[in-house]
DNA sequence: ACAAGGATTCACT
DNA sequence: GTGAATCCTTGTA
């Protein structure tokens, strides 16, 4: 059966925390997501309208965004909302559950709490990169995700990273876990408040 | 064609 | 706590 993701980003967001992500050997557990909408966000990558890099995002719900950043990382979304609506959810981080030892060599360094502990971090765990851009993960594709039950409630609050509209509840984590990041603010958008 | 900035992470002081 | 790394995407000239 698939899993019906078509409905508001904000309502399906926090459904999205506890699920499992699996790529290949890989497996991790959700506990924390943002959600971006689209012309109506100005955080979003959408905002501006339709581009080549965010294409994945205007399709139908249940296919993969990946986007690279800051020319190191990569963070994937998967693609909520109606068709059209350009809307999704980053997976900002989660508990590695399966392929601990494979996702510690893509990791380098790093400790289990922190080997998906952030988008990029996640990303990069979990093997994630362009090339698995706008692949469906609903079915049998190399990605899936598959719906879990949290283990604590889901609260929800501002946004981390972004330098507008910030203030906007839009992120959503598993109370007391300690695979959310507890980033602070970003300096530049500190101003903000 | 060019310049600016980014949904971040890591190392060092 | 502060600062650098690094390259892709987008808007503007």
């Amino acid at each position: 059966m698939a899993w019906d993701l078509s409905a508001p980003v904000e309502v399906v967001a926090p459904t999205l925390v506890g699920a499992i992500v699996r790529h290949g050997e890989v497996a991790v557990r959700i506990t924390e997501v943002e959600a971006y909408g689209g012309a109506t966000d100005p955080a979003s990558h959408a905002f501006r309208g339709r581009t080549a890099r965010n294409e994945t995002m205007f399709g139908p719900p249940g296919h993969l965004y990946v986007y690279f950043s800051y020319g190191m990382h990569w963070a994937a979304n998967i693609v909520c909302g109606p068709d059209g609506t350009a809307s999704g959810t980053l997976l900002r981080a989660g508990e590695v559950v399966d392929g601990v030892d494979q996702a510690r060599a893509r990791r380098g360094r790093a400790t289990d709490r922190d080997l998906a502990r952030g988008p990029g971090r996640l990303a990069q765990s979990l093997g994630l990169t362009g090339e698995l851009k706008g692949c469906y993960v609903l079915g049998d594709g190399a990605v899936t995700v598959r719906p879990g039950t949290p283990r604590a409630p889901v609260v929800s609050g501002p946004r981390v990273g972004v330098s507008l509209e910030a203030d906007r509840p839009w992120r959503f984590w598993e109370a007391d876990s300690r695979f959310v990041s507890d980033y602070k603010r970003s300096p530049r958008a500190a101003a903000v408040r």
